[in-house]
DNA sequence: ACCTGAACACCGTTCAAGT
DNA sequence: ACCTGAACACCGTTCAAGT
């Protein structure tokens, strides 16, 4: 990539300089390969085997780099958070509403970009490195909003809740393969699909039909995430 | 079980009474025995194979009853919804505060019951009839909050997605093998785990460790839900 | 209609051995 | 240290056959 070949290539002619069977792989091929198959596949082409299949290498080599499959899922969520635009979370204080709703936009346009990985949201803790400095930069835009030091992390997580939570029902409707249709076709599917609410068994529904086959919509995402501000920061003296 | 034996065997008496094999499966048992895989041995314990053997089938007979794992699985959610006291959220009016508070309690201890079902939320829609029946009531409970039609079936859905997300992401840090460890121990091995913080790289995160270490409590879950109820009222006229 | 039997094409993970 | 080779104990699903 550059003239002088950087860390690794550095410390390994200090340090060791074997014959050997001249590694093949690293960390970072295994996590391209990993997403690179869920990007491609969907959910179900991501295995340990498909992963050595395509660096050319037995699949228990896999593990060399990695603990476990759960352990691959949890690196792969970690590095699409570090895909978001976390500067959009740094700004003048009077900002923070603005930053907070467009962070929560980028973030959820990346995850739909990687929908398999985004299926992989809610089955395991978000406690990598991205997701920590996600958490400071959303606790700093709330403090700026006025919140207490303690409301402000209450806060956080509520935002971080709603949000992941809704990005990972709305990539649960679909077959995790992307591109995904547009947004426009899936609400339709969705208005389709809701055809069958009858006014006798389910009025309330029935009558607010159009608005849940939104419910996967960009302007339902962002309504919510401004309900959920509204609440936060009421309580900010 | 009775001293009738009930719908099926009324029915069976009367439409068809071939000698054959006698079935000796059906849907309710098929789903008895998935829930109780889950429950007594956790995710991992779930399969067709499984849930055939402790029926004394072949694997392949389960097919009779759920058209894929898949299917099985959206079913098994239905079956834990339909669990929750949904007399809660129906009470008078000027009460809809209350009765959402305490129906997304009870829906949270339910789920909290059999969490290998919890890990399943989020990986399929949740189309069911005890779904719809949910939002039904939970729209009846925001109209009654004063919220027009269209506020208060976003406020549906984004309360929703709040509560399941919230209880996802809490088992996502166990090993979904019931019964879970008691909250505070929990709290406790989260508030261990974030001894890492650095004031000097995360100085906001540093200063609220012991809330972060609470984001899986009931408090927190209690405070998220009000919040968002905030939000949502205000914009009522 | 509902089951058995057998097979296909996979899995994650572990262990021993090579270099 | 990092790979190969081989195996263990599983999967979901399909098809043909029995009753």
């Amino acid at each position: 990539m550059s003239p002088v070949e950087g860390d690794a290539a550095a410390a390994g002619s200090a340090s060791r300089r074997r014959p050997g069977p001249r590694r093949s792989l690293d960390r970072t091929k295994v996590l391209d390969a990993a997403v690179g198959l869920l990007d491609e596949g969907g959910p179900e082409a991501l295995s340990i085997r498909a992963v050595a299949g395509r660096l050319g290498v037995n699949p228990n080599a896999v593990y060399t780099y990695v603990a476990s499959r759960s352990a691959l899922e949890r690196e792969i969520v970690e590095r699409v958070f570090a895909e978001s635009e976390l500067e959009l979370l740094t700004g003048p204080a009077p900002r923070w509403r603005s930053r907070l709703v467009s962070y929560t936009r980028s973030l959820r346009s990346v995850l739909l970009r990687h929908p398999a990985v985004a299926g992989l949201l809610m089955t395991a803790p978000m406690d990598g490195p991205s997701a920590v400095l996600i958490g400071e930069r959303v606790l700093g835009a709330l403090r700026d909003a006025g919140l207490a030091p303690d409301d402000a992390a209450r806060g956080t997580y509520a935002l971080i809740v709603q949000v992941v939570g809704f990005v990972a029902l709305e990539v649960a409707e679909t077959d995790g393969r992307p591109p995904l249709a547009p947004e426009a076709e899936r609400i339709a599917a969705r208005r389709a699909a809701l055809e069958f609410l009858d006014p006798a068994d389910w009025p309330l529904s029935a009558a607010t039909r159009d608005v849940a086959a939104g419910w996967i919509s960009t302007d339902q995402f962002d309504w919510s995430v401004e309900r959920l501000l509204d609440g936060l920061v009421q309580r900010a003296g």
